[in-house]
DNA sequence: GTCTATATAACGATAGAC
DNA sequence: GTCTATCGTTATATAGAC
């Protein structure tokens, strides 16, 4: 029925279209990929793009909103719950990986290229959501050293750039569906984390 | 001496203006540094960049290979010396925080730009180098699981990445000069990678 | 919804004057 | 060693035909 495209269909385009962006933006970065990058993988041509799309950064913007809608949503889960401190860490350390598996490319946009697309105009809820990343964070160690199960003696804000880096860099070598499963990474990285390398 | 113009002269002209090239790439990105960004930073138009160097590509690849036999140099002292298998892990760390101290704008290249440079012509050192890291972090905590002062259960390849990812991204956020030295935030490291965050 | 065609700007790099 | 001037290419984005 060429003549009545339901909403689902159009939905169902710009998705794509979306979802191929994304995987170009991770792999190559929003600059070095170019919007005749983006057409050629969708297999029209650039110009048609601006039909679904005002600007390649629109594009990115709207991937990057979706995204992180739902990582912070579960965030505010985990502090809103009544799990003890220390589980309240591996909980947040187990989400973080589970968002590297299931929207890798998203992800590895924000990891990457958040530093430039934040100095453009309509990206400040980028920094927003940077220190909205860190409360999360900080709130989770303050408890965990208030109750006793982490120790007090090193420099709380040092300790939350340590596992901030160490979490969400691993985006640009673990691959979804590869030989260790998101949990599994997540497993030995809290163990690496709260109980250390030492025998 | 305008007509004599001693070997030393030109060579201090050209390393300042790798030095502002330097500066540059690791604050933007090599791609998103233009040429022109370079020679305005050195107070003369593009084209003038021309007579001290064939391409832009050649200055980062000068830039990187400088650094880069200096680094290995000092991980291959590491590798000879005679220290127990737990102080050699210590002090490639702590080599490895002076790295980002003294050559914060090499090391945040390597890090934020070695993936697409290595795609280019002339540039397969840096898988080497980078395959040459893997070598000795694998060597030195094969060491230490040998010599029993580091845990057997963990994925020792999972765990050479956590320690190459936490050590190196902290370029992102370190500031020489700033309120933490270099050895202070290695000590630290240090501590929760041999000991862990539990109390 | 895609194509043809093109506007406009910025890019890396070059040639020759000074 | 720098400037003037510009070439050739590629980038994002647009206008209108189909």
């Amino acid at each position: 029925m060429p003549e009545t495209q339901s909403p689902a269909q159009s939905l169902t385009r710009r998705e794509e279209l979306l979802r191929i962006a994304a995987e170009l933006f991770a792999s190559k970065g929003f600059r070095n990929t170019t919007v005749r990058d983006i057409a050629d993988a969708a297999g029209i041509l650039s110009g048609s793009l601006y039909h679904h799309f005002d600007s390649k950064e629109s594009m990115v913007d709207e991937i990057l909103r979706t995204f992180q809608e739902e990582l912070f949503g579960q965030y505010d889960e985990i502090l809103a719950g009544d799990a003890d401190p220390r589980a309240k860490l591996e909980q947040a350390v187990r989400v973080s990986f589970e968002a590297i598996d299931r929207h890798h490319s998203e992800v590895a946009i924000f990891q990457n290229d958040a530093a430039y697309l934040g100095t453009l105009d309509g990206f400040g809820y980028l920094a927003e959501r940077h220190a909205q990343s860190r409360e999360v964070w900080m709130r989770l160690l303050r408890e965990g050293v208030a109750a006793g199960v982490l120790r007090a003696d090193l420099d709380i804000d040092l300790v939350y750039r340590f596992i901030r880096d160490t979490v969400w860099v691993a985006v640009n070598w673990y691959r979804p569906g590869g030989s260790l499963s998101a949990a599994q990474v997540a497993d030995q990285y809290v163990t690496i984390l709260l109980d250390g390398l030492g025998a």
